[in-house]
Order: structure tokens, then C-alpha cells, then sequence
DNA sequence: CATGAATGAGTTTTCATTCAT
DNA sequence: AATGAATGAAAACTCATTCAT
């Protein structure tokens, strides 16, 4: 079948020629912000004209979603869950092995920083919804969690749903901190940090 | 001085008018965003007529700045220190009292809240500075109680910093769900949570 | 009557501080242009409100278009014909001497040259029938005096009209070229310059 | 090659739709004046959104400037020296001919006129300068023709960067006189009366 | 009569989007 | 499918003029 072999390829020229637009709008957004990013802006960079963009694109508002949905699922993939079943590691280092893993994978990708915690806030219902769920999936999971953690006698009595926010707070802060320039890290020291305040407190 | 007191009330009206412009954009900026804000949506609002405004501002970007930093300075004065000195009360309790407080305070102003942290957010490099430097203060402010506080046997052994850091984004996430809405809260419940978390972490 | 007197007063007072803003806005418009100088600029350089000056003047235009009909009665007055009456002083020594005076009293205000040789042109169809006028009235002037010296011999023969025309042209060229910047210059030589050049052409 | 063509074509087409626009504002330009033009002016009468018209000119300023640099240019390319080698056609006769065909080349494009002595005088620093730039190198070429005249004993002993000035301003007031309206007019009669002026004076 | 705060029509300019080639 | 010239709605901002005090 020549035929759909050829369309075959088409499909795939035509899905990489997208992912090159997306993979340049990252860059484009992530430096100058929405508003200041224009589509001039994107397609010079990409080195496509504009009408091809609109190709691809329904709008300037349409790609900044499908960038936020990319970023969105790939920080969730780099979060796993602990495993409590017995022969496991014991829960502590699996912790501090999840935490680092996911301060490696958001500091190799910093523009996801930028986005997510800066361009992306405050600019419209559909974003705000979008980052309203995703942080309230993990808070979800956090406090999930937790509850389990209680079960186990393992955490505290408290509000897991208040405790997951301030969890969630610390980490992000830590990131927003820490991961939102260009130095380098320790990213193991800063998990530490994290989990070290987050289950022991501050209290001598 | 019949004349100075005309040219007193004069200048008061001006002021006044000029406050109440103020008050007005902070409506309409906290609802509906920097960018999506018209300077017709502001002078609709204020009832005056676009000129009026730019008697007062200079700009868009001028009236935003001023506002930020209204905001930022209400934030900074609800916001005291803890007394450590023999007689005062115990520091755990002035403690809950200082961050109900600040909660209190926020919790009436809760346009605050979407200013600071929607509206202003990735805005542009003034208005990040700003930001950067409130959160600079505030962190710098906590690291130095810490490091009071360790000296006083009171704080275990850490990075003062990067657990200010935890302290300050816990607290953001805390008032960024429970007061970014309109729901009533219950803000001595929040600032215990937030200060058990803090100081005793959550492991049982 | 004492009231008479005292509405006298008042009247002298009104013209006063009406001469005063012209004063000033010759020196405003002089420097900016018609369009880059505003309202605001006059009124401050003269120490009035906004609305004091409408008290005085209709508008902006009105008042240019009284500057301006002042500067050419100024001017005009500074010219006088020729004596060409027996025992007369001779016709060439009166030309240098009345040409001389008319650039002392151009020299002596500068802003007059950058108004009307400047400012004023192009302005608005009002403006230009002043200046046209004004023009008018001088080409005609020197073409009846040339038709004059024509008829005593004098004079050759030519079209007065177009010969007037050029006589002009050269005088406002020097007057734009010498005068129009703050340098000193010395109006004899000017004079004897275009009256030579005018009367006795430029070949050997 | 099939696309260097179409891309041929294409600049072609922007080039042409340019200048269109040039002449469009060429005409707006000279009967309204800078001031009194708007770009809905230009725009509405070249048939073209208003966006267009920045996609072809940063702004007002900058397509006026553009369009003072063509009058200039072509201005500039009427003039041409006159030849006094041996064998070469009388020097009054080559002047004729000269000033005659500057004449018909003013006549020829009246808009000129309109822009370059009246819409340009005294509009900004930029515009100033062009037209002193380009008036200055007139007088230069005429003080230098007459310093050469003089030389070979042509021309009279005069100061001629005096009376270069002169000769530019009786040629045009000559051209502001006559050719600044849309009345016909013999150039051949124009150039003998601004050169017997210039030549041998009006003294009988 | 003086004041100066208020007005709002009018201007330039930007930029996401469309569509003929 | 790619192009990029054309579009025009919408925005910020200015400033001559008015009018209540």
C-alpha cells in the first residue's frame, strides 16, 4: 500500500513540523511571557510563516493550552507513588528518592518553571482551571497519602487536606526558590530540606 | 487663611479622588486580570472620564505599580515580630496570635490575594522585583527568627533558609486555597495548621 | 468718578496681563512650533490657570492669529518708503539706510523670524491669507516703487511684478539665513549685499 | 527558476504597493498638511486597511521623512551644472535652458512645491535639517559657480556665499509665487526675469 | 475674575487572525 | 500544505476646551 505509506510519512512529517512549533512557542513563552510573546515572535523562531502556524494552531490561546496540557502531564509522570508493601524500601528513603527524582526531572526542564509557576498564572479561566486541577490532583494524592500514613500510625493526627496544602506549598516554594533561575543545585540537599521540615517540623 | 484652607480642600478632594481611582482598579484588576483590564473598564467603573484618570497616572503600568505597592505595604505593617523577652508571652502562642492576624488581615482584603498572587505574577520586570523583594524580606525575616531561635536551643539543627523558604510557601498555599475564593474560613483553625506543620511536621 | 476710574484701572489691569500672555507665547511658540507647544506650556511659562487664558483668548488659534497680526504690524511699521522728493537725501544712501533698520529691527527680535518665516508656515488656510497679505502688500509696494523708478529712468525695464518678487525673495532669504539662528551679524553689510545684488546684478 | 521568479514577483508587488502608498500620501500630504493628515487620511484614500500602511512605514514621521528624501532626491536631479569648456553653448544660454528646466520640473509636480516650502517648514528637527542639508548644498554650488565666475572674470566682485543666498531666495520666492498655485505659467519668461535680476540688476 | 479639575473626541499604533496565491 | 500581505478591531494616551467653585 504505497498510498498509505505516503500518508504515512505526511502524518508524521506533519506531527513533528507541530511538536517544532510547540518545542519553540516552550522556549518563546517561557522568555518573554504570554502577552509579551507574540506570534511573530513564535513563527520567526520556528522559521515557518504565519499562516502555517494557523495550520496548526487555532489561536495564540491554543497553543499556550496544548504547551500547558505537555508540561502538565510530564511533571505528572515524573511522580510516583510510594510503595508501603512489605520487602519494600522503607518508606523514608523511598521519599526522599521520589522527591529528588522530581526536582531532577523539573531541572532539566527549567522553562517548565517558568511557565507553570509564572506566564501561566493569572492569565485566563481555562488556565487557571487547568493548574486549579492539576495542583488539586496532587494535593488529592498528598492528602491521600497521608490519610493512609495516619492508618498505619505513621503521621500525626491533623487535617491531611491542610496539611497536603502545605506540603504542596513548601515544594513549590522550594522549586519557585531554587529552580527558577538558572543556578545550579543540590537537588538531593533541597528534598532533604523539604521532607526533613515536612515530617519533623522545625522544633529542636 | 480662608485661602490655605481652600487649597486644603482641594488638595484633600484631589486625594481623595485619586484614592477612590485606586480603589476602583483594584476591583477591576483583582477580577479581571492586568492585561484583559481596559483603562475604559477602570474609568467606566470610577465614573470619570479617560482623561480624569491620566490627571492622576501616568500610565496603565503607573497605576498598577502604585497599586502593588499599597498592597504590598498593607501586607508588610499586619505582619509584627515575635517578642522573645522574659515576661512576654509564650512564643508559641504569640505565634498562632501574629499569623491568625496576618490571615485576619488578608482574609479581609482577599482582592489582595488575587493581586499579589495571580494578577501580579509574571507581569513584567518592576512588578517582579517588587514581588521579589516583599518575598525577600519576609524570607530573610523568618531565617533570622530561625536563627534566633536555634541559638535559644528553640530550632533543631537546619538551613534557615531553605527552611524559610518551606515556611513562607506553605504559608502562601494556605492562603492562596483557603482565601483565594470567597468562602469563609476559619482562620485560627489555618494558622494552627499552619504552625503545627511547621514546627512539628507531621510524623506521629 | 471714582468708578470710572477704578473700571479704568481694571481695564488697564485686563490688557496688561493679556499682553503678558502674548509676550509669553511668543516665546512659547517661537521655540516649540505651533503644534508642539500646548496650553499647558503657555500657561505655566505665564503663571496663569487654563482658564484665565480663555478669559482672554478664544483659543489656541486665536491667539497665534493675534501674535501674529501683531509681529506683521510691528514689522510694517519698521518700513518706510523712499523720499524721492528734491532736496531729498540721495535715492541709494536712503535705500541702505531703510533696508539697515528693517534687519535692526528684525535683529532685534529673533522670535519675529522664526514665527513668521517658521511657525507660521503652512500653519492653516487664515494663517496663510495673513502671510499672503503681508506679502502681497510688500511686493506690491516695491513693484510701484520700481514702476516709479521706471518712469524716472531709474529703474529698467522689466515686469515690476515678477522683478518685486524677486527682490523679496532675496531679502527673506537673507533674513532666514543671517537672522533666523542666535548668531550676531552686521546688518550694513546685509544691506548693501542685497541692495547691490538687486540693483546691479551679480556680473562683472 | 520558477521561484526566484514568484519571489521577484512578490517584492515587486510590495515595492509597487509602497510607492503607491507614497503617492497616496504625497497628495494627502500636500493638501492637508502634516498636522491635518491623519493615517485614516492616508490609508482611507489609498484604499488600504490600517495596518498596512505599518507594515510599509514604522509611522507618520517616518513615511514623510521617506517622502521629503524622493522630493529631495528628484529636486536634486533637475539641477545640473553649466558646462564652460570650450565649444560648450553660451554661459547665459546654458543658464536659460537650466533654469528653465527646474522650472518645468517644479511645474511638473506642483504637490512638490506644497511640501518642500510649506507643509515641511518648521515641522521637526529631523525635517529642518533636510531641508537645510539640502538648501545648504545648493547655496554651496551657487557660491562655488560664482567664485569660479568671478575668476574668470564673469562675475563682479561680491561676498558669494552673500549672494547665493540672495540668488536662492529670488528663485524661490519665484517658484512659491507662481508655481505654488495651479495657474499655468510660462518657465521660459520665469527663468529670463530671475536671471536678468540675478545678472545685471534692475538699475536702468 | 481666577482657578484647575474634568472632559471626551480624536489620534497613532499593535497584533491576532484571515485568505488569495 | 505553505506563504506572507492584508486586515481592522481594539487599546493607550493627548490635549484643547469647559465649567463649577
Amino acid at each position: 500500500m504505497p498510498e498509505s505509506a505516503r500518508a504515512e510519512r505526511a502524518r508524521e512529517a506533519r506531527e513533528a513540523r507541530r511538536q517544532q512549533i510547540l518545542d519553540v512557542a516552550l522556549d518563546v513563552f517561557s522568555e518573554k511571557g504570554f502577552h509579551d510573546a507574540s506570534i511573530t515572535d513564535v513563527v520567526k523562531a520556528a522559521g515557518v510563516a504565519r499562516g502555517t502556524f494557523y495550520q496548526y494552531f487555532d489561536s495564540k490561546q491554543a497553543i499556550f493550552h496544548e504547551l500547558l496540557d505537555q508540561l502538565i502531564e510530564n511533571l505528572r509522570d515524573s511522580i510516583v507513588g510510594v510503595d508501603v508493601s512489605e520487602g519494600a524500601a522503607p518508606v523514608r528513603q523511598q521519599l526522599v528518592t521520589t522527591v529528588t527524582g522530581i526536582l531532577d526531572a523539573v531541572d532539566q526542564q527549567r522553562q517548565f518553571v517558568r511557565i507553570v509557576l509564572r506566564v501561566a498564572v493569572g492569565l485566563d479561566e481555562e488556565v487557571d482551571a487547568k493548574l486549579s486541577e492539576f495542583y488539586g490532583n496532587l494535593r488529592a494524592f498528598i492528602a491521600m497519602s497521608l490519610r493512609r500514613g495516619q492508618m498505619l500510625g505513621l503521621i500525626r493526627e491533623c487535617d491531611p487536606q491542610l496539611a497536603a496544602v502545605c506540603v504542596l506549598g513548601a515544594f513549590r516554594a522550594v522549586v519557585e526558590e531554587y529552580l527558577g533561575g538558572d543556578d545550579k543545585v543540590d537537588t538531593h540537599r533541597l528534598a532533604l530540606g523539604i521532607l526533613e521540615f515536612s515530617l519533623k517540623g522545625l522544633l529542636a
